[in-house]
DNA sequence: CAGTGAGCGAGCTTCCGCTTGACTT
């Protein structure tokens, strides 16, 4: 029995401490927080000063129990949970509910798991910070009013089981606002004129310039006018000048910027870099992967310090510490690195040793020298205009930390190769070979990425390094956002182009605007989010989180009492909620398109109980209205009266087979036809608007022909097992559970018997669907139940 | 697996942050 327990948060860190600390020490971990507002109901008491209901959670229960048995044998115990809010709260909430007593409890903290930080902590121990505290549960309180009151407004208003919160709703704004832009968006064009430049270098070989005019022309006229006079133009080399400049390594990684990175350089979702970092740390190889910090320990430095010298020379080395410049940051840890920087890769999976690497490789350049330039410009003068052609080159002199690493950017455009340029001087004269006017357009903004949202809420100071990747499947699970592509649009531009003295003109065709898994907003999100920031601005402000943050500041330094900080927001806040949910109409977002040529009714589109749809004439009238439900990738927002229309042409009748009418339309899942009661699936080669009755009839045979084929053999005495040939290969069901036929078997030759025994065996199956992939708690709750019915059995 | 857009009006849904499992298909 150890003397001493110390509690962390981490179990991989517990296991790293108990190393440092040697046998005295037992290290335990309480996996995060043990306790949160009740679940049920609010969770405060209102009248009782703001009050919170703490519970133990159900999932810690077990952790508690056994944190209150360890703390019960050792002599002192030692709270090392993070110093941040969270992790103070999380440290007092221990002290409350294992009952813990002052003289043997003591809060120690440190930023970084090294022996030496570990040792000094122990030696430096002080007191749970009660304002701290008192910050974490204003911050608790105020996220579960605006949750717990913001949503049943929407349940009401919009649809049930929708959400509204400090972080999600302001994540979804950004998302339906960046959408107007695009949507807005005029692009303007301007003429961009490059030049070629023949010459012969000093050893008499024939060289090429390229070059680009300083000035573009803000259209065709000006363009050509231009052209036109270089015809008769001479050109002359006016000034060659040379800059040194330097490039400097990015600071090491947070949680944000590897999530970033990864996107970018690896394609990995923000979901997935999560995973893969925590099974590195998990593994001992990185350290934590939640944080917020760019600082790197002292032994860290000096070890990147002595693998770059070995690696590269004395001269690469370039020691730094970094500043973190992140609103609202708590750095309870250090930034990302690997746990041992003389370890360049690991074993593991492809996505692990790449994650790996990348890690590394940003951590040892930070510490290596800055990259030194040579920036070149030839400036070009011309006969008879104003105007210089310039040549850019760029060649690097000394490559530092370009060596190992070069931090990625967003928008991978145009960016012109820049290289060497040919030796010449000054005054030497120039034969065009060929000067192109090229009409080029101004670039509509970007849809976010996941990882580009993750940044933009980072800068905002909303939401923290635990809630980036659960933010991002939150909003898309309550399907307000939907990650998606947008194809290419065809989009025609002109060029000019002098050869000689001659200038064609010339339309070419480009492809625009396309976007991989990019973040759309849906009819949904935009109608909540123009719901929400129409009734409470001042919750989804991009600066609200930053302003209670100032509050919570507040308490934290003991100045403001945490319940007058929540009263205060709490009597503004909830009458609004009160009016709202009273004065408000139900949402759902109609925009009148216009009228339907054929029956002079009006046409709209709206949300509808099954999701968005068009509607020609209103409910008020006698006649009722007619319904079509909008396409996948078609928006409320965004479609016009012609696509709405053209919706309408479905469902389309084909004529007739055996004296059943054969219609095609588009269902929930896709095109199909329909006759006699059955349902016949198009293929996507096939158009709804386009197919024949006779075509129809082929695919309802061929159907038929495969239902045929499907069942192999009935068994038992009314046939209640089928043994049929499905999708996936033969399989056969009973009382409308499937079951599986392992491999081996001929299933021709199954029997009564045999597909009972077989049954026996899989107990499970039918006992699935529902939860879909999603962590809810409601899927947590159905299979907490199946194993208590289990065990009762 | 499937074509709805209305209506009886039960009882349910939901937040943000801290941490890891335990599950199939």
């Amino acid at each position: 029995m150890s003397k001493n327990l110390v509690i962390v948060e981490s179990p991989a860190k517990a296991k790293t401490i108990e190393k440092f600390l040697g046998n005295d020490y037992r290290v335990m971990s309480s996996f995060g927080h043990i306790r949160d507002l009740a679940e049920k109901g609010i969770g405060i008491d209102f009248e009782n000063n703001y009050q919170p209901q703490y519970i133990v959670t159900s999932d810690k229960k077990k952790v508690v129990s056994e944190l209150k048995k360890a703390s019960k044998e050792a002599e002192m115990i030692w709270l090392a949970s993070d110093e941040d809010r969270e992790g103070e709260a999380i440290a007092w909430h221990l002290y409350e509910e294992l009952k813990l007593k002052k003289d043997n409890t003591k809060r120690i903290v440190f930023h970084e798991i090294t022996k030496e930080a570990i040792l000094h902590a122990i030696e430096t121990p002080r007191e749970i910070d009660i304002h701290l505290v008192d910050a974490q549960q204003a911050r608790r309180v105020l996220d579960r009013i605006v949750g717990f009151e913001l949503s049943p407004v929407l349940w009401r208003k919009v649809r049930p089981s929708l959400s509204a919160g400090r972080v999600q709703s302001v994540a979804v704004r950004l998302i339906v606002e960046r959408e107007r832009e695009i949507n807005q968006f005029i692009p303007e064009s301007s003429y961009k004129v490059n030049a070629i430049f023949k010459s012969i270098d000093i050893k008499g070989q024939p060289v090429e310039l390229k070059t680009e005019l300083q000035q573009r022309f803000s259209n065709k006229t000006e363009a050509l006018a231009f052209l036109e006079k270089c015809k008769n133009s001479g050109f002359t080399i006016d000034s060659i000048v040379t800059k040194p400049a330097k490039k400097s390594p990015a600071p090491p990684f947070t949680t944000s910027t590897l999530q970033q990175e990864a996107a970018r350089k690896l394609g990995f979702s923000v979901a997935q870099t999560m995973q893969v970092a925590q099974r590195l740390y998990e593994a001992g190889k990185i350290t934590y992967m939640r944080t917020d910090s760019v600082n790197l320990s002292d032994l860290a430095i000096n070890t990147s310090k002595a693998e770059i010298t070995s690696m590269a020379g004395q001269k690469y080395v370039h020691t730094r510490r970094f500043n973190t410049k992140t609103k609202g940051a708590q750095e309870a840890h250090e930034a990302i690195r690997p746990s041992y920087i003389n370890v360049h890769t690991v074993e593991g999976t492809t996505q692990e040793k790449k994650l790996y690497e990348l890690i590394w490789k940003r951590t040892i350049a930070s510490q290596m020298a800055d990259a030194e330039l040579e920036k070149t410009s030839i400036y070009i003068n011309i006969s008879d205009s104003p105007y210089q052609f310039i040549a850019s080159g760029e060649v690097i002199v000394f490559d530092g930390f370009l060596k190992v690493y070069l931090e990625s950017t967003d928008d991978e455009s145009d960016a012109e190769n820049e290289s060497l340029l040919p030796a010449m001087k000054s005054g030497e004269k120039l034969i065009p070979g060929e000067i192109v006017a090229q009409q080029r357009f101004t670039q509509k903004p970007a849809r976010y990425s996941e990882a580009s949202l993750v940044r933009k809420l980072e800068e905002l100071g909303i939401g923290r390094p635990s809630t980036y990747a659960p933010t991002i499947s939150t909003i898309q699970n309550r399907t307000y956002v939907e990650k998606g592509d947008r194809q290419a649009d065809k989009r025609d531009y002109n060029v000019l182009k002098l050869i000689g003295d001659k200038i064609t003109d010339k339309i070419k065709t480009e492809n625009t605007g396309a976007e991989k898994s990019k973040l759309f907003p849906t009819d949904i999100g935009i109608v909540v989010n123009d719901f929400l920031t129409e009734y409470f601005p001042e919750i989804l402000s991009f600066d609200f989180t930053a302003n209670v943050e100032k509050e919570f500041d507040h308490i934290a330094d003991g100045k403001t009492q945490w319940t007058k900080s929540i009263d205060k927001f709490y009597k503004k806040f909830h009458p609004i909620v009160e009016d709202t949910m009273k004065n408000s109409e139900r949402q759902v977002g109609e925009r009148i398109l216009g009228v339907d040529p054929v029956s002079g009714r009006q046409l709209s589109v709206k949300i509808g109980k099954f999701g968005p749809l068009a509607q020609i004439g209103t409910a008020e009238e006698e006649e009722k209205p007619v319904f079509a439900s909008l396409r996948r990738d078609q928006s409320i927002e965004s479609i016009t009266l012609e696509d709405a229309l053209e919706l309408f042409k479905l469902p389309r009748q084909l004529g007739e087979l055996e004296e059943k009418v054969m219609t095609v339309a588009i269902g929930r899942f896709g095109p199909y036809i329909r006759h006699d009661g059955s349902f016949y699936s198009l293929p996507k080669t096939d158009d709804p608007m386009e197919i024949t009755a006779e075509r129809a009839v082929e695919i309802i045979e061929a159907k038929r022909e495969e239902e045929k084929n499907r069942l192999i053999c009935s068994l038992g005495e009314n046939g209640e097992i089928q043994v049929l040939n499905g999708r996936f290969g033969p399989y056969f069901t009973c009382e409308k559970v499937n079951y599986k036929i392992p491999k081996g078997i001929d299933p021709a030759t199954l029997t009564f018997e045999k597909c009972r025994e077989l049954m026996a065996a899989q107990p499970d199956a039918g006992a699935k669907k529902k939860g879909f992939g999603r962590k809810t708690t409601a899927a947590k709750k159905t299979t907490a139940a199946k194993k208590t019915t289990k065990a009762k059995k």
